[in-house]
DNA sequence: TATTGTCAACGAAATGTTTCGTAGTTTGAT
DNA sequence: ATCAAACTACGAAACATTTCGTTGACAATA
């Protein structure tokens, strides 16, 4: 089985951010997530046009062209098409972090953690949570 | 004075990395760096096509594009026009992160470090060096 | 049943990015 | 002085992305 390498562009990874908002799994502890349903078009377009105008067609055609490019599945057995992420939040992250990691920071990832830290500072419980994860990643070297 | 918020596409930031990688003054504690100098198309496209292949023509065309939009400058007091970067690395990375955070990750710098120790695993090196930022974020609260 | 509203599909324009061929200039050897 | 090599400039093709208008199907309602 051959893994898809098809990157969103920024307003692909708009909606998807959307999509994985409207999950109705997010929590349960397995990777997967997905309680399925999620969105229609007109809930996206809905949401988006809260961030920026944009017509309803627009969202429509994207989400199409997400399908065809494999980031969306979407059901069609109502008359409003439901669509949902092909893939889930934490793998999509996964992969553009790297990709941002190579691209802008050379591969290295020490260097990306020192920028974000700095870029939007974490508050002091978010502090405490990177130190807890930091002593995890030594303890089990 | 205003900022200039353009965003280098992936190959002009590949461009600039090279030419961050000539500057010849990266040390120096003050934020500008710029030994002035710099590299020349035949110099940039050098270094590209160790990675992918690609034209003479595209990368000199490229750089007039940067010229214009102005992310690089250049010295055109030799035959060979010298190009160098118009911003500084690190203000490049400070935007990039922010811009990154806010599309990927919906603005939580906590998640994005969180998914950056884990994408490219850091030394024990590096995750003592991040440890101690942490000390000083938490130190001068 | 006629009208109005909601929807998916499609085509195509507008815009942005990447690529390179060609032309013309300058420099350095024969 | 001729020729070849190294440059820049420019135009335009090839792609990719984003945007929306129009059409036709279906559904709800008057």
């Amino acid at each position: 089985m051959a893994r898809q390498p098809i990157t969103p562009t920024d307003s692909e990874l708009q909606i998807l951010s959307i999509l994985w908002d409207l999950d109705p799994a997010p929590g349960s502890s397995h990777g997967s997530s997905h309680g399925l349903p999620t969105g229609t078009v007109r809930q996206v377009h809905a949401e988006i046009t809260k961030h920026r105008p944009v017509g309803y067609t627009t969202v429509l055609k994207l989400l199409q062209i997400m399908l065809d490019k494999g980031l969306v599945l979407r059901d069609e057995s109502e008359r409003s098409h439901v669509y949902r992420p092909a893939v889930p939040r934490a793998k999509t992250q996964r992969r553009l972090t790297r990709d941002f990691i190579d691209t802008a920071f050379s591969g290295s990832a020490k260097s990306l953690v020192i920028e974000a830290l700095g870029a939007r500072r974490p508050s002091a419980e978010e502090l405490a949570d990177i130190r807890r994860l930091l002593d995890e990643m030594e303890g089990s070297k």
